[in-house]
DNA sequence: CTAGAATCGGAGAAGTCTCTCCGCTTGTTC
DNA sequence: GAACAAGCGGAGAGACTTCTCCGATTCTAG
């Protein structure tokens, strides 16, 4: 997807290092800095010049795709591990604790899933329907289960994660999003009166 | 505050009546598009060349600080009012979801309690410390009437509060600010088994 | 009506940013 | 180890920002 170059032409040596190398500074980078990291800046610190990264990576958006991907599919890969649990509830809310609490250890993913910085994932891309379409299961299971106020969408819940994840971009005290999950999802929970 | 003519001098009339129409105008700007907009756009939206709004508001910071101090402020008021209501819990969520719900009405607002874009309340402004302040007379009052969870602390629920915004300024359905603030306010309540 | 001061306008300075271009360097191949 | 394609570097183009400057305009006082 990210990946331009056929089977036909293999990098060569010194190339593939170097693009290794920028992938590797690039989530770091990413990680601490969160996507408004300027382009320059990675490249800088990666300690290459700009021409050189935009020759592996067309754009800001790729290189941030390429860095990103991976840890989104891993979301989507567990939540379909869990799809056929027997605790649905305890599934869903393992679950979206778990995104939480990962996503807020990187704040460029933070930012993307959030979705606050004006980046996000291609609406081509598959990966954003994926991700909506393994946390909807889980949802709905949980629902069918009387674990979850049935009055939820799939969107609202989305909408709440990029709530928890906000608060960590703000950076205050690491953690906050993990605390606030824990409240989210008592709020998310079936009955009580309200 | 971000008003540096002394009774001494009173404005030229047609002066005011700029002053006047910049205002409204970037309170209508700033409502629907967020902290974003230019302020050369906000210029353009009211028909003015840039350096007349630069003359009646030195930095866009000021500009946007004389349109959204008075909401602010209102919150404050609101919160002052009920430190004394009779139901303690009734009145702290009431005010959340009040919060939530003008807030969400505009971007601007959304952006600057999130405080996602970078721009903030001065932090010399006693206006941010009013906020939180309120804000936690609220909660302490709810805490000790049991309404609410006592592990929950006043960053915490602006946190929390931010988090609701958030859902807003994706701007997707309008109103999921305030179907996020109800499953909130849930999570806040007091027991119910983890 | 006519100074004279207050106000206006908008070009442009100075700072971002993303991305392009092309001469120079380096790896690979025979 | 020579030839040549592949890769590198970084100046700078172009598109934004926020904010400044000062000549032209407009209001108001006498």
């Amino acid at each position: 997807m990210g990946d331009d170059h056929s089977a036909a032409r293999p990098l060569r040596a010194d190339a593939r290092r170097n693009r290794e190398r920028v992938l590797q500074i690039a989530q770091e980078a990413l990680a601490s800095d969160g996507l408004t990291i300027s382009f320059d800046e990675i490249a800088r610190r990666a300690g290459f010049g700009v021409g050189t990264v935009y020759r592996h990576f067309p754009t800001k958006e790729a290189l941030v795709e390429a860095v990103l991907l991976g840890r989104i599919e891993r979301f989507v890969a567990d939540a379909r591990a869990l799809a056929t649990a027997e605790d649905a509830g305890r599934a869903f809310f393992g679950w979206f604790t778990r995104v939480v609490e990962q996503a807020s250890a990187n704040q460029a993913l933070c930012d993307m899933l959030e979705s606050g910085s004006g980046m996000t994932l291609r609406p081509g891309s598959t990966l954003a329907g994926d991700f909506a379409a393994a946390l909807g299961r889980l949802l709905v299971r949980a629902q069918r289960a009387g674990a979850v106020r049935p009055d939820l969408g799939a969107q609202d819940v989305q909408d709440l994660l990029r709530g928890c994840l906000a608060a960590e971009r703000r950076a205050r005290a690491r953690g906050s999003a993990v605390r606030m999950a824990d409240v989210v999802c008592d709020g998310m929970r079936a009955a009580k009166a309200s």
